[in-house]
DNA sequence: TCTTGACTCTGACATCATGTCAAGGTCCAT
DNA sequence: ATGGACCTTGACATGATGTCAGAGTCAAGA
């Protein structure tokens, strides 16, 4: 299978499977004589695990961890929930993070008159 | 005043004195002889102004336009309050994608055992 | 006055995931 | 055999920020 149709099966674009491979995401596949990559089945499989890891936020150093306990036959599923739970809280934690900030700038906005007049707490409170 | 007392003054690194200036959100200051930059009262207050308006989440192109309010007198006050709600609509819809992520991933997680037994919907979920 | 250490200058390279473009080679159907 | 669709590599870009290197400058102390 060519790069094109591991792309279009996987949903993940020829750049990123370029891209996987430099990185070691990915295992380089066999070459045909052309020089062109050649995917089987499995490495559609490996990608579209990727690109799910990555759906759910997941950093690229984690789905690296992530495939190797999915090639692990032997792997414990606490390991897995480990990782998933971390990934919960900083997801948890950044999602706070901007409501935080959300928060404060809908407190100064709630202030602000809104009309054609000059002044602005929001504009004041960026000053200080 | 040298830019070292600058980055101090108002909180924002030499680097991004310097990166500001070359994308054009702060002036280019005078130079003395030697060529150092020479920075006046003014100039931090308009670091400072960009450094709060990054902490407040408002990307560079929103902050250029939040220093054009800030510098007109006759400005509207609609204007920035436009802007700054604008702003926590978009922070808060950021918030919610990953709280929606954050949701997703502990429910996998609460279906996964977490034992030494190696299967894991996690991982299924993922092979999807 | 000379020296020395702290400061500044510019420019380059790195990050991370991703896109785009270019120049050249390959494949397949007509 | 030809044309269009595909593949190859490499380079450049994003955005905000850090770091490093080599070279020049300043100020204080001997």
């Amino acid at each position: 299978m060519n790069i094109g149709q591991a792309a279009s099966a996987s949903g993940v674009s020829q750049r990123m499977i370029r891209h996987y491979e430099k990185i070691g995401l990915i295992p380089a596949p066999p070459r045909r004589d052309s020089g062109y990559r050649d995917y089987a089945e499995a490495d559609i499989h490996r990608l579209r695990f990727i690109a799910n890891a990555r759906d759910l936020g997941f950093p690229v150093e984690e789905i690296r961890e992530l495939l190797g306990l999915w090639n692990d036959k032997h792997r414990a599923s606490a390991e897995v929930k480990v990782l998933a739970i971390a990934r919960a809280d900083e997801l948890g934690r950044k999602a706070d993070a901007l409501q935080a900030l959300r928060r404060s700038l809908l407190a100064l906005a709630e202030q602000c008159h809104g009309d054609d007049r000059p002044d602005c707490p929001i504009i004041e409170k960026l000053q200080q």
